[in-house]
DNA sequence: TTCATTGCAAATTATTTGCATTTGA
DNA sequence: TCAAATGCAAATAATTTGCAATGAA
């Protein structure tokens, strides 16, 4: 589950930021589209729609301070693009992951969960002494739809 | 083991393609420094060595060609840099894969070899069938001797 | 010879920055 | 009130492209 409005608001307040229209209409944007891998153009022109004015170099900086406060995540899916998606949160029983599977024939990229690499992550802080923090995983290849065609 | 310079060549005369010095070189640079993840840069700065008059526009060019020839591997470490490795080549046994352990208060990359995902991707493909043929995996966090600094 | 390739410069694209103005606390 | 945030335009950085000249087959 991602953060909630009011949530955000009070962190903003604790950093001494303010709470601005746009700060928030960024934020709810990545929220109401999970699942799609936001360009900074996409989300640009989503919040355009609420709020007309808005330049685009507003989403550049609303964007770098959402990834500082750890709300967002920077994503490629090696298309040039650089995409945002929102934070799943952090729970008491850890990071709440999924990766992505990359459709090379496509392009299509869907979500896929699972903690399998939780660990792995033990096994490579005994083995290395690097501790882990978070890990971003992808798997390229066909994706169910362009396999059938090909055996056609 | 990355490819030969012999096979290289072949491969550009069975696809119409002309062997140069330039596209020599490039592939090269990239399979000598097989640990460094090179940005555009990195390479027109040591091709330039031997061949003083190379353009950037070449490099980015021949870039382009050996990720179609699957030679190279495109990775992006979210320091905002494109960079290539040279492909640890496909043998019998499946893919040679190393994953990258970026330390977040550094910078520093290090690689770390394992097989543990093979199983994972038999897993991926008959819950959704996607059918996996490679994957890029980073983990995040901090090195040994950051670790150490903290501490003290 | 002939067409792919190259180097260069200009064009394009993505992102950041300076600054006058606006706005939230 | 007043520093933080914004919008705009200009600046910068990264990459691509057009084209005449060059070079491999």
């Amino acid at each position: 589950m991602s953060i909630s409005q009011e949530k955000f608001k009070q962190m903003l307040k604790e950093k001494g930021l303010k709470v601005t229209n746009q700060r928030l209409l960024v934020l709810e944007v990545l929220a109401c589209h999970k699942d799609r891998h936001m360009t900074v153009e996409d989300i640009y022109d989503l919040v355009k729609e609420d709020y007309p004015d808005i330049g685009l170099a507003t989403i550049y900086r609303t964007v770098q301070l959402l990834l500082g406060m750890q709300l967002v995540d920077r994503i490629s899916l090696d298309d040039g693009c650089v995409r945002y998606e929102i934070g799943e949160g952090i729970s008491a029983e850890g990071k709440h992951h999924h990766h992505h599977l990359i459709c090379r024939t496509c392009g299509k990229v869907q979500p896929f969960k699972d903690d399998w690499l939780d660990r792995l992550e033990g096994h490579i802080e005994e083995e290395t002494g690097f501790h882990v923090l978070d890990h971003e995983l992808k798997f390229y290849g066909q994706c169910r739809e362009c396999l059938k065609k090909t055996e056609k």
